[in-house]
DNA sequence: TTACTTTTGCTAACACTGTTAACTAAAATA
DNA sequence: TATTTTAGTTAACAGTGTTAGCAAAAGTAA
């Protein structure tokens, strides 16, 4: 009886083209322009046939960030064991995690939720401007004022910048309504932690 | 001659309602939400109205991404003339920013493109804890091997991944084609911070 | 007041989107 | 061969952003 397993082989392989389709569409067009549409124009069947795969877009979507939060930590793996010293484990992890964010780019996005829209728009924000020269501006003076007077501020704007948005992005995405105590104590050591790192 | 005064009153008396209508729209229900046919409803008027005062849709959220700039520029400011040495001037602007995205959760969400489709994903991905632990247990063993072998782990993996992310995110957000040789210069000079903090 | 011009706002449509109900044709089973 | 199951279809619903074309109102000039 070859039947039933011939059957489940040929589901899987409409399942695996919709995939494919589907990640084809999302490199050459970004994530945004994904459409059920189009993967049913690509794979060559009619629409509702995808929704017997997944129940909806969102599902195929949920597929991709899946495999990307595999793919990272199979590269943080294999950079991890490549060192014996835990600090430079993590040095490398680091580098590897930013690679690897810039060399998947669309799997980066799905997996943390990067809409692009704003990206055309932030570039062309005056506002953004003052928000900046605050920021900078108390660098720069913390600086002056320290041992290490010398130090690079526009570097040190960028950490404190990345900090601050990359602890309210990810909190934000975690906790669907607001933020916890221990986020708090996180945000806490992140800042005083760069602030040390400043005053040396 | 105060008819066109009137005109030029009157038109931006239906400006000011689109804004106000779509704010309350992106405040009840979310940015993602937003559509020009509930603005059109809310203000009572028909759908091409809007378009005589914007040129689409995203020159509407383009005007809530300036104003949330604006409103954290004045909020910064403001925390910041409350201290005089410079270290804690940056100390307090970090909580005012965090607390800024947490308060004014849609703002943040449109300066920033955070798009919520991956919140509901990313807390039912398991293998999003393939790299969480990674990145812990590395964290772990760096701490075990410091001369404060008692810190909280879990705390400063929160503090590594957020500097990641926030890096990864906003250098994405500025250059359309992949990172600069400074964007790199940026994640080493973070990456060898926290280490080094983590070493005391 | 009348005739003309400009502005304003509307209806209706186009081209998309995700999703689903209802039906047909093909395949497997009895 | 007749029946049941399943696969795949068309067509539609309810949305989305955006725009062309037209009617009505408002302002201007004679």
């Amino acid at each position: 009886m070859g039947i039933a397993e011939r059957r489940i082989r040929q589901k899987e392989e409409i399942r695996a083209s919709i995939l494919e389709a589907a990640w084809h569409q999302v490199l050459t067009e970004g994530w945004q322009s994904l459409s059920i549409r189009k993967i049913a124009d690509a794979i060559e069947y009619s629409i509702p046939v995808i929704y017997n795969h997944f129940e909806n877009k969102e599902a195929i979507l949920l597929e991709f960030t899946k495999e990307g939060f595999q793919k990272l930590a199979d590269t943080m793996q294999e950079v991890k064991i490549q060192h014996i010293e835990p600090a430079e484990q993590l040095e490398a992890i680091a580098y590897a995690y930013w690679d690897f964010a810039f060399e998947h780019k669309e799997y980066y996005q799905l997996m943390f939720g990067l809409g692009i829209p704003a990206c055309e728009r932030v570039n062309q924000i005056a506002e953004m401007k003052t928000m900046t020269t605050i920021m900078i501006s108390t660098i720069e003076e913390t600086i002056k004022a320290s041992p290490d007077p010398e130090a690079d501020f526009f570097l040190k704007y960028h950490t404190y910048l990345s900090i601050l948005h990359g602890l309210v992005s990810i909190q934000m995405m975690r906790n669907e309504g607001g933020p916890t105590e221990g986020d708090r104590r996180i945000l806490k050591d992140a800042v005083s932690g760069f602030i040390k790192s400043l005053l040396v």
